[in-house]
DNA sequence: GTCTATATTTGGATAGAC
DNA sequence: GTCTATCCAAATATAGAC
């Protein structure tokens, strides 16, 4: 094995990998307590104890570093319904499956901007950050299909209303349960509508 | 009249609205081609022929530019549901007002930004601004009175689904129709499951 | 890998002449 | 009411020494 030929090597590369982690747990607090769009550099470095100019050799842009919570984020999400348990009923499995979402919608305020609102000028996530989010929209789509609802209408209508269950809860009283609190009843609406109720209309 | 005794001042006073009107004409213009966040008061003083600092003649700041723009788009979001045709049926008039509120969010992507999705740092609209904001919000809340949907929880079920439509024709797919084509399904949807069926239940 | 020094840009806002 | 002249602040990013 490479790692024990060279173990100089190895720690500083954990090191390495150590400290971008502390800026990006910095950056998230920094973010939280002054806005998304206000974090900056110098800021940043200064609560890891850095100037700001050394952060360039973690990333090399300050848009890097939002690319880097993006994808994080979305990894965060993905592993979150991922590691849902198997449910026999599924109606069950979709109503975990939004309950997680919205769960994930309100815990951060600047997280949920971050994800869903594109409120930052000039940053436009990569590709490889986007993977999580598709994968973890996939998630939802596979839930649906378990219900029996395949089309691509009722996939669009479901992202809105779960969707907009998320963004009237952080648009007009964050941090409460108002919107999010008629979840279950939202889906009931849902399911009557479109859940296919005999074999043939699943086609 | 006050008018015939002293014209010259009038003229003064048409000249400043007109040239107030102007600058906010331009500051649409220059938001939507370089985004809401990137307007810049020299960009929209050489817009118009001026420098940066004569724009602070017309509006103490920049703010209040972005205050004036958010007051004048709720205030047209006003108007356009108050010239609605009165329907006899209800539910005509809820499907009218949705189409005219969607409609609306999706003709201007920087407009729907400053609206509903504070993504300016900094800028919070003052409450002049709000009025017609609310007043608007309440001609929804009317339509659906009239359909017998008294219940707050039903009422912010509505904001949900209205606003999810808005929000993801927007953000991932703006300029189509993708999602507020799905209105009158969503609007059966609703109807089914909020609207009461017997008299008792309207209370 | 972190620093000092600095370049560069950007942009909001004020003072005072005309 | 518009200008010139500035100021001031903030913030990204690079160069090069240590």
């Amino acid at each position: 094995m490479i790692m024990s030929v060279n173990p100089i090597r190895d720690r500083r590369a954990e090191r390495y990998a150590a400290t971008r982690a502390e800026i990006l747990a910095a950056a998230w607090e920094l973010a939280e307590e002054k806005g998304l769009a206000s974090l900056a550099m110098r800021d940043l470095g200064a609560r890891i104890g850095m100037r700001a100019q050394s952060l360039y050799a973690y990333f090399p842009s300050k848009n890097a570093i939002y690319d880097a919570m993006f994808a994080a984020a979305n990894e965060e999400l993905l592993q979150r319904v991922k590691r849902l348990p198997k449910t026999r009923d599924p109606v069950e499995g979709l109503r975990l499956n939004l309950r997680v979402f919205l769960q994930f919608c309100v815990e951060s305020l600047v997280r949920y901007q971050l994800l869903y609102q594109r409120s930052i000028p000039g940053f436009e996530p990569s590709p490889e950050a986007y993977r999580a989010a598709i994968e973890a929209l996939d998630t939802a789509r596979h839930a649906l299909l378990a219900c029996g609802i395949t089309q691509q209408k009722a996939l669009d209508a479901w992202t809105a209303v779960s969707g907009g269950l998320a963004a009237q809860q952080n648009a007009n009283e964050p941090g409460g349960e108002r919107w999010i609190g008629l979840a279950d009843e939202i889906l009931d609406m849902y399911l009557a509508h479109y859940r296919p109720t005999t074999a043939e209309e699943t086609q």
